[in-house]
DNA sequence: AATGGGCGATATTCGAA
DNA sequence: TTCGAATATCGCCCATT
């Protein structure tokens, strides 16, 4: 059930339509090709995914072109001409052998030129699932939950109007939600390449038109990832769950965003535990700036009722008891 | 649909500790 | 590295056009 939605995402070594083994590596395309039927068996084998190394300061950077490549778009592949007659595009006759796969190339060309047009952006659109999904790190299921969400939207009609790219980062967005291990709109919309305003009116009309009703994100669900990209040491992974729970219990309904709520978690708990992580480190995994971090965990840390002792800030070795942290 | 004001949260910058 | 103040920007909401 996992596999309705995928097209052939590894590379083969021989064409699965006429299983020669002349593949042909198309630089300039990106594309992996069949050099004697053209079919085109793997339209990425070149990254095209935006820079992610980039940190804060240089998030701007990352989008340097623009919109990441698009390997995906309506006319690769799909829509090749086969001339009619014996001869390629050469004037070459084609070989005596090769006549009955040229012949089910072009019944195969006229299925696709005759299919109807929502089925044909409907591929389409799961093709960019499938890359968003890849460029994005996100595991199958995340972007199986995206196509499912994909297609009740087009469905309902839901894309007409808007991009297929906005829909379906929207698509991804929920996804990420739905699973638990939500994205910002910040991180989708930059490392996808698209604009932030035209995601978040995307996802706004597919939560609408699909009457999602996705409680806002846990802070605690941004944490294993923060965590994990940090190598934080358990202790204070443990650490930082406990007071970023402590803390959404204090604060309920604060309109703060639930990064910056975790970020500042962890660097408490890292100070808390004489661990301490710089904020800087911090800053840049969780995507806000070290001054929201210090704003929030000193009244993160007032609010819970902890003491910072000088000892705490200077000296990195000395574990300090924390106060129980329970409401 | 576009525009603009109000507003809260966050970002940037920078000097000091 | 961290702190904290000043200043700028962002995105959302709402009302207006």
């Amino acid at each position: 059930m996992e596999s309705d939605v995928l097209l052939p995402a590894q590379e083969e070594d021989s064409c699965p339509e006429c299983r020669s083994s002349h593949l042909i590596r198309d630089y300039v395309h990106g594309e992996l090709v069949c050099e004697s039927c053209g079919l085109v068996v793997s339209e990425s084998f070149i990254d095209p995914g935006p820079e992610w190394s980039g940190t804060g300061q240089d998030a701007a950077n990352k989008i340097r072109t623009g919109a990441p490549v698009n390997v995906a778009s309506h006319d690769k592949g799909l829509t090749t001409e086969i001339a009619p007659g014996l001869r390629d595009s050469q004037g070459k006759p084609f070989r005596e052998e090769d006549r009955p796969q040229i012949y089910r190339m072009r019944k195969l060309q006229k299925r696709m030129r005759y299919a109807q047009a929502g089925e044909r952006s409907l591929a389409e659109a799961l093709m960019e699932l499938e890359r968003m999904a890849s460029v994005l790190g996100l595991p199958r299921a995340f972007r199986n939950e995206a196509a499912v969400l994909y297609r009740k939207a087009a469905r309902k009609g839901l894309v007409r109007g808007r991009t297929i790219l906005g829909m379906a980062s929207a698509a991804i967005y929920a996804a990420c939600r739905l699973k638990g291990a939500p994205r910002n709109l910040e991180e989708i919309s930059s490392t996808l390449g698209i604009r932030r305003r035209e995601l978040t009116l995307s996802y706004k009309a597919l939560g609408r038109g699909l009457g999602l009703r996705l409680p806002p994100p846990r802070a605690e669900d941004f944490l294993r990832r923060f965590a994990s990209q940090l190598a934080l040491p358990p202790a204070v992974e443990a650490k930082s769950l406990e007071l970023v729970r402590a803390t959404e219990r204090a604060e309920q309904f604060h309109s703060k965003g639930p990064s910056g709520t975790v970020a500042a978690c962890i660097y408490l708990a890292s100070i808390l535990l004489g661990q301490k992580v710089p904020q800087e480190k911090i800053s840049r995994v969780a995507g806000v700036s070290e001054v929201t971090i210090r704003i929030r965990y000193t009244s993160i840390a007032k609010r819970l009722g902890l003491e910072l002792s000088p000892r705490d800030r200077s000296q990195p070795s000395s574990s300090s008891p924390l106060p129980p942290v329970s409401a």
